[in-house]
DNA sequence: TAAATAGTGTCTGTGAGACACTATATC
DNA sequence: GATATAGTGTCTCACAGACACTATTTA
């Protein structure tokens, strides 16, 4: 007898349905070469072998105590990274998603700095790319539905990006202002008032000055900055 | 051979683990008695019988063609209403959150006016509430992790209601400006200026008066509004 | 001293909130 | 007219954006 057998449901109603089918996929954001970019991995086994698509894997019921473990040991599996900024997205089902039936999945997007970045081979030789994201995100020939599931993704970035701190996840852990001005006008593609910007993040009061430490060029050193401790993200009163 | 045996997951990892159990949950708010309430049911069998919970139920692979209609269909079942407002809040899954071992749940929140409403007793002679919300929502004692699922509702209800439209969706489909003012209030629990809550709607422009029609009182009769037909829920530039 | 970027000060327009005012119905 | 609620006008403060200005380094 599985686990499975003769279970009820939340309502009372016996389970005479076969359950559906269910994942935990991810969108990993970077941004390298001033371009917001996403991991995808080729599809090493049918169906849409092949074809791009993002990481995910089944829940192990044995080893994941909640979803977000889930998440984070595929993480690690796939791209080597342990502690980025992880966010639930949404969850996508349907009948048709998967030709292999009906089929449920948790998404995830997770933000790393590309400095701290260490993608591992798949166990199956799959093969891992950064993809640039250009506008929505819209990228037609992706495995299933994570083409959108990428557009649901870029959206809810760009969309907190406009009023939260998010865009420091994307740094590594210490950067100058204008390093941060810079992420932000990369993913929402549109240049900031430089005294406008600084206001605000001085308002939202989320960063401190790391002492003493000034990035050096041919002119003028910019102060270093790094998240404060135990700083959670910053909800903006307005838009950035 | 099921439809289950020896699928491959989206990484192409053998599925060597036991699928939980997926069930989707629903947290059906309204505003009667100038308070927020939300639709409870009383479990009528094990685990955690007599304990309420909310209105939740297992996908049908052959019957929904995806979550949004699973949820709709236990909407309809549950509460009799067929045309609310809804939108997906979260997955919740965990190893402990059920006592009958690993499940996952798909969240949804729906608003419903308190006068399209036509509640059903459920097939296990389930019984049906309102419960009153105060504060964010804690409610100790539900079945599961529902107390918890019941304040992540809240608290989205809460933050969207500060930048958007979605109040009108638990009011009738006609209107005055003060029943919105009212309803807004009643949610997040703060006066707020008649002056400056009109200049606010007017200028996202998404209500229109129903020409003709006043509520009459022995007062000044007040114009009547309805939304404007295709309008989707506004976003607010900043905070209302 | 030139070049380059860091960082600040000031002005202006917009909009939210406070609050007083006017409008229009019933009793 | 009294009362009650609908609906509007005006003032002020805060802040975002525009933009010019100062500051500090290397070459």
């Amino acid at each position: 007898m599985t686990a499975r057998t003769g279970r009820m449901n939340a309502s009372d109603e016996a389970n005479a349905y076969p359950a559906p089918h269910v994942t935990v996929d991810l969108v990993i954001f970077t941004v390298r070469d001033e371009q917001l970019h996403v991991l995808l991995m080729k599809r090493g086994a049918p169906p849409h072998k092949g074809l791009w698509a993002l990481p995910g894997g089944y829940i192990h019921p044995e080893e994941d105590l909640d979803l977000d473990a889930t998440a984070r040991r595929i993480l690690l599996e796939k791209a080597g990274i342990e502690t980025p900024y992880l966010e639930q997205l949404q969850g996508f089902g349907s009948a048709t998603r998967d030709p292999r039936g009906w089929t449920a999945t948790f998404t995830y997007f997770a933000l790393i700095s590309s400095e701290t970045l260490a993608l591992r081979q798949g166990a199956n030789a799959e093969k891992v790319a950064w993809r640039t994201i250009s506008g929505y995100g819209a990228a037609p020939g992706l495995a299933f539905d994570h083409d959108q599931i990428l557009t649901a993704a870029v959206t809810r970035l760009r969309s907190k990006v406009e009023y939260t701190s998010l865009p420091v996840h994307l740094l590594p852990t210490k950067f100058t202002l204008t390093d941060l001005q810079r992420i932000y006008e990369q993913i929402l593609a549109r240049p900031m008032d430089k005294s406008a910007f600084r206001k605000r993040i001085a308002r939202e009061d989320f960063l401190e000055p790391v002492e003493g430490e000034m990035r050096r060029a041919s002119n003028r050193p910019a102060q270093i900055y790094r998240l404060k401790p135990g700083q959670a993200t910053a909800f903006f009163d307005s838009t950035i």
